[in-house]
DNA sequence: TGCGTTAAGCTTACAACGTAAGTGCGATGG
DNA sequence: CCATCGCACTTACGTTGTAAGCTTAACGCA
């Protein structure tokens, strides 16, 4: 009787919450059937009874990390709302790097990724976007979105101003003059104080929204 | 002396060659040490004397997929060049659909890849563009072009006007109303007739370009 | 010609992986 | 009180990347 709660019940969310928090910490390829199991005080082959297996699991993940963004407000103007929505993604997906080296093997969305996709078209549709104009602007802003932090994520400096020893051997070992455009932008721009890599993706944002608009047509 | 050339010499590129075609036969997990090294003659170990291990064969692979893209000649119309190349570039990452996936765990870019990165800015530059304009404009570019190719990778529809099995389950699934703006989006644009993803990539590019210019400040 | 060095194959072995198969226990419902 | 069943357990198998050591053929030089 002093067991009642011995622990708490496991079930799919448990599990794939569980899993999130671990690849977090160790990356994708960290997330092992033991060593999730292990976190839950349980053994592997347990999960399958609330897991159809890993890669139903890297499903949860992907579509928790789509829970996470803020959804826009309806009402908003759609400029400022899709401003807000894609800060909170791109914050969201920086918070999960693994999520979107997911995203490109994953065929199946949850609900989350569903309910997601659904607002944004909304927040177009109701800026008087057609439904042809919404997928263009649509596909065109995640392309933008899943791309930058993509590359953000690829990276070989992590801050504003220092290079990690990957990149510093890199350049070292760059023949001089060989590749004289990359060894410039290196010197005179990614290197030069106070850059932040962070600041190119509202300059790109910024263009396509002021380039997009509803169709008159 | 019958069997002086009984096998032609291994080497890393014939390695990452052979991984490369395997990789777009069965899919990335599929390029394991035993497969690569069977598909050439070799003992899985055997490797090991031309690549440092597995992941040094997945930097080459990524590498090579920038080395089939064709470079824009240096004299030519800067958005024209761009043009060119951003559409011989996404034809290599469809040709090579395991790429996107690889791209942002690789953090050591091979020659092939600097090379291109190189000429792109360069072409920039030439067009008129000051050292940081070109760094936005390359960062927009290829994050619109990465991102496209991500996301065309995981549509649930292959071609014009065919769902695929996961996806029709999915759209039976979805109860009635609960994402409608997804659902006039499917119904009256997607699934109509004539529709093809491929093109929705144009509309982007062009609205990238067309907003994009040398500054004059 | 013969010998030492070296490059590049080979075999063996191991720990870690995902998961199929089957066992056992504790709570719940008739 | 007993049958059922959900859920965790143990065991076992095939596959993975790769460390360690062995073998052999080619080559430089005495």
């Amino acid at each position: 009787m002093a067991e009642r709660t011995r622990r708490t019940p496991l079930n799919r969310e448990r599990v794939v919450t569980a899993a999130v928090a671990l690849a977090d910490e160790k990356g994708e390829p960290g997330v092992t059937m033991r060593a999730l199991a292990g976190r839950l005080g349980v053994e592997a082959m347990s999960l399958y009874n609330h897991v159809a297996g890993r890669d139903d699991i890297l499903d949860g993940m992907v579509d928790t990390v789509f829970a996470e963004i803020e959804l826009p407000e309806a009402g908003a103007d759609w400029r400022e709302a899709i401003r807000d929505r894609t800060a909170s993604a791109r914050a969201a997906l920086k918070r999960h790097p693994w999520a979107v080296g997911l995203m490109d093997s994953r065929r199946r969305p949850g609900w989350a990724t569903l309910r997601h996709h659904d607002t944004v078209l909304g927040v177009l549709r109701a800026g008087g976007f057609s439904v042809a104009m919404a997928a263009h602007a649509f596909s065109l802003i995640d392309s933008y979105l899943y791309g930058y932090v993509l590359q953000e994520l690829s990276l070989p400096f992590s801050g504003p101003g220092d290079l990690d020893e990957a990149a510093g051997d890199l350049v070292r070992q760059m023949p001089e003059g060989v590749y004289p455009h990359l060894a410039e932008m290196a010197v005179r721009h990614v290197l030069a104080e106070g850059y932040d890599y962070g600041e190119e993706f509202d300059f790109g944002l910024t263009l396509i929204l002021g380039a997009l608009g509803p169709d008159e047509a």
